[in-house]
DNA sequence: GGCTCCCGGGG
DNA sequence: GTGTACGGGAGCC
């Protein structure tokens, strides 16, 4: 009985029937049921660029390629006018019975004389799907079909046509959230294959549940004894199949988790076939492991949140418990998983703490995915390809994709991917990047800070720069206009580029939806400012692809008259403002800071204005904002002004730090606290002296040991093997001392130590923590190698010397300074 | 100062 | 799966 369905695609996969691909789609149905999509309508080709317009077709028919395994050949030849970076040429679509006929078909005539080349060979078959019959994921399709029976977890439909059905999205796909933990002696390499998973806990919508095969008393009622790891595993099955998430997450689960539990149920023998077609779950290694399910979406949040947003998170790590205290406020439980091998192994009393943490760690998972959702879905819905690819895509890949979806409706042949020489010689391609005006370390008042909204987007827009527009035999005289005299290119002034035509829509896109987000402020809000952000990233990202030496569109020249007219247009800001009486404190590839020098924030806003009226398409300068102080700090003790070393306190006075090492990890939390309450004062309450005072006090607690133990701990990670070091540093010797007392220590393990007192060289006075009694330091290293430094170069700019710091109240002169 | 190596995340 | 990886800091000469 031929019907209609309603349904939101998830992912698709395709297998061969009949010497046919039929296409796989699965999707939740509008009325919540899981479903297979069936589509055996949609044929593999790839297209052929002849020489001089040769007509081959015929030739191209004839070809059959005989393997043991299977034989390839052409179904059909057809001749198509297409554009090759904005040129029109005769092209020939080559269809072949198999996708993969079309890399042996590519290898069969790429020898051919008459053949000028050959495009769009290595697109994966599903991604050509969702490119050419314009199925966005997650946006609601609706398939004419009949329901067939066929084994399967979820429903089976055998779509004849699949179209879009209105603009409703998937916004609550079904989350279950999963975590391991296992019995990892910590002083060594984890190893799957020695050691079993003895946690595993789920995280979802009214869900939770914690497995553990080793009993002890317990009121939770989540928890759940089995009786053996096998059973675990059996569990992770069970619960999946019961449960029919969308999208199944872990944090790190693609290089950890799945492949752990792969590994285990591969030495019992348990197949993971967990897929909805009974398919067992694929690992696949290589550089990075990646996980796949069939029809359910593996997520995995670390992932995203590494390769996305990490660039706007204040996080330098990117471990659970950091990414989950800047996004959600909330920290992983504080337990000490060293010692968990051992309480396994003789304390059975205390293994449901960590019951309670392995459930925390799926929970954070849950809230994490959840709260990456919006700007997950926006990213699929513009790049058009699904949440699994999305997740594992780096910046240039997601800008390629996207242009790869478009390319057709503009009826563009893709560029080929660089083969490896090509790579080579691109990667010795370099070019001027950005301008920057260096500071003069001091403190500021009143300073204003002006940058150009998204500049290489809208200069690539603007200057209409792209691979079809460069050098253009009919703008050739507006070539003068280029403002790098070294490298003059120009872009034609009459006809809109491809690149550009993409990233004005990106743009005025992003300004269309920021209008309506001003407007209503509603309970669409989180999509629209997912989807605005997600604009920008992307748009923010074509500059960097056209520079990419991986790229299908890439232009060195592209990208070299967009950092040549970026530079053109901040110098040009930073002329005017200085010949209207600003002074020009800094200035970095897209902003610039002044100080009022005696004007007015009216004046500052009408210079924008007026600089504004000269610029060209949908460039702009917009004001950032105004700060009442600010130090610029000398990052090399020198003459020069750091370039991203500063400090500003806005009117409400907060602190907006920039390019202080207050974040490392090797640095003392004595020295931290420090840098950060100086700036404070000074910024804050303009009290030089009080800055000086304090750091005098505190150099002086330090001598007086009221200095708590845990503020001067050092924290450093062993790189490599002890023995593989050449140069023997303080944490080096702790670890050989702590290998020395029997604990094994491998690359990767964090070293804490203190500096103690003595005469000895400091690598023998570094001792653990636990090892060191209350004023035991050495308060000279941490007044001379920690405090000091983190604040040293803040007082140089306002004319003190470290002696100046040194000197205490009762001494003014230092004895054994040196 | 450049070039190479290795790590990240997970337990 | 019609494929393939990155970027930054530390260490080394």
């Amino acid at each position: 009985m031929v019907e209609k369905i309603q349904f939101f695609p998830l992912d698709a996969t395709y297998k061969v029937q009949d010497g046919k691909a039929v296409i796989n789609l699965y999707g939740r149905a509008s009325d919540g049921r899981q479903l297979s999509i069936l589509d055996s309508k949609f044929e593999p080709y790839f297209y052929v660029i002849p020489k001089d317009g040769a007509n081959i077709s015929d030739k191209l028919e004839k070809i059959r390629v005989e393997s043991e395994i299977e034989v390839s050949f052409v179904t059909k030849a057809e001749i198509v006018m297409k554009k090759f970076l904005g040129k029109e040429v005769l092209a020939i679509k080559v269809y072949t019975n198999l996708p993969s006929s079309v890399p042996v078909i590519r290898e069969a005539i790429r020898q051919w004389e008459s053949i000028s080349s050959i495009h769009e060979y290595d697109i994966p078959f599903v991604r050509r799907y969702f490119i050419d019959k314009n199925i966005v994921p997650l946006v609601l399709h609706q398939a004419t079909g009949e329901f067939t029976s066929q084994k399967s977890r979820s429903a089976v439909f055998r779509a004849d046509s699949i179209e879009q059905a209105g603009s409703d999205t998937l916004h609550s796909p079904r989350i279950l959230a999963f975590d391991i933990e296992t019995y990892s002696p910590f002083d060594v390499a984890i190893d799957a294959e020695k050691n079993p998973i003895i946690m595993l806990s789920f995280y979802g919508e009214n869900f939770r549940k914690v497995f553990v095969w080793k009993k002890f008393k317990t009121n939770i009622d989540y928890i759940e004894f089995v009786s053996s790891e096998t059973e675990l595993i059996e569990k992770f099955k069970e619960v999946i199949d019961a449960y029919k998430p969308d999208i199944l997450t872990g944090y790190f689960s693609d290089g950890f988790d799945l492949p752990y539990i792969k590994t285990r149920a591969d030495k019992y023998k348990i197949k993971l076939d967990i897929g909805l077609d009974y398919s067992e779950l694929r690992v696949k290694s290589g550089r990075e492991t990646t996980v796949a399910i069939n029809g359910i979406t593996h997520l995995d949040v670390f992932k995203f949140i590494k390769k996305v947003i990490g660039g706007t998170l204040e996080t330098y790590s990117y471990d659970l418990n950091a990414v989950a205290t800047e996004l959600l406020g909330e920290k992983k439980h504080d337990v000490s998983l060293a010692e968990l091998p051992d309480i396994w192994d003789n304390s059975n009393e205390k293994l449901e703490r960590f019951c309670e943490y392995n459930l925390h760690d799926s929970l954070l998972t849950y809230n994490l995915a959840v709260k990456m959702l919006p700007t997950i879905i926006e990213m699929v819905k513009i790049v058009g390809i699904p949440i699994y690819d999305v997740n594992r895509m780096g910046f240039s890949q997601l800008v390629e994709w996207y242009i790869m979806k478009q390319a057709p409706q503009f009826n563009e042949i893709a560029p080929n991917k660089p083969y490896y020489d090509e790579v080579q010689q691109r990667r010795l391609n370099t070019y001027q990047g950005a301008f920057v005006y260096e500071p003069k370390p001091g403190l500021y008042k009143d300073i204003v800070v002006f940058d150009f909204r998204s500049l290489y987007p809208t200069i690539l827009g603007s200057h209409n720069i792209g691979h079809d527009t460069i050098d253009c035999k009919c703008c050739e005289d507006s070539a003068k206009a280029a403002p790098d005299e070294s490298d003059r290119h120009w872009f034609c002034a009459k006809r809109k580029g491809f690149i550009p035509i993409l990233i004005e829509d990106l743009i005025t896109r992003r300004m269309r939806i920021k209008e309506i987000i001003k407007e209503e402020h509603d309970e669409k809000f989180t999509f629209l400012d997912a989807r605005q952000n997600s604009l920008k990233l992307l748009a923010n990202s074509f500059y960097g692809y056209l520079g990419f030496f991986g790229a299908r569109w890439y232009s060195i020249e592209c990208a070299r008259s967009v950092t040549a007219w970026g530079r053109f247009y901040i110098r040009k800001v930073i002329d005017r403002a200085q010949k209207e009486g600003f002074f020009v404190l800094y200035s970095d590839t897209d902003s610039v800071f002044l100080t009022l020098d005696g004007k007015s924030k009216n004046d500052a806003g009408s210079f924008a204005e007026s600089i504004n009226l000269d610029l060209p398409g949908l460039m702009e300068l917009d004001y950032e904002g105004f700060y009442p102080s600010g130090i610029f700090v000398s990052a090399k003790l020198g003459p020069f002004g750091a370039k991203k070393k500063y400090a500003l306190m806005s009117e409400q006075g907060t602190l907006k730090i920039k390019g202080f090492e207050t974040v490392r990890r090797n640095w003392s939390f004595i020295a931290k606290d420090v840098q950060e309450n100086v700036l404070g004062i000074i910024l804050r309450e303009n009290d030089t002296m009080k800055a000086l005072e304090y750091v005098k006090n505190i150099v002086s607690d330090l001598r007086n040991k009221k200095v708590p133990i845990e503020r001067v701990v050092i924290h450093t990670q062993l790189q490599k093997d002890i023995l593989d070091y050449a140069a023997k540093g303080p944490h080096v010797a702790v670890a050989q001392r702590l290998k020395n007392k029997g604990r094994d220590i491998s690359p990767g393990t964090i070293i804490k130590y203190v500096v103690t007192q003595g005469n000895d060289i400091i690598r023998n006075r570094s001792k653990l923590p636990e090892e060191v009694r209350e004023g035991d330091y050495d308060a000279d290293y941490y007044i001379n190698n920690q405090v000091i430094p983190a604040v040293e170069r803040i007082f140089n700019v306002l004319g003190y010397k470290k002696e100046d710091l040194l000197e205490t109240k009762e001494q003014t002169k230092l004895e054994g300074f040196f």
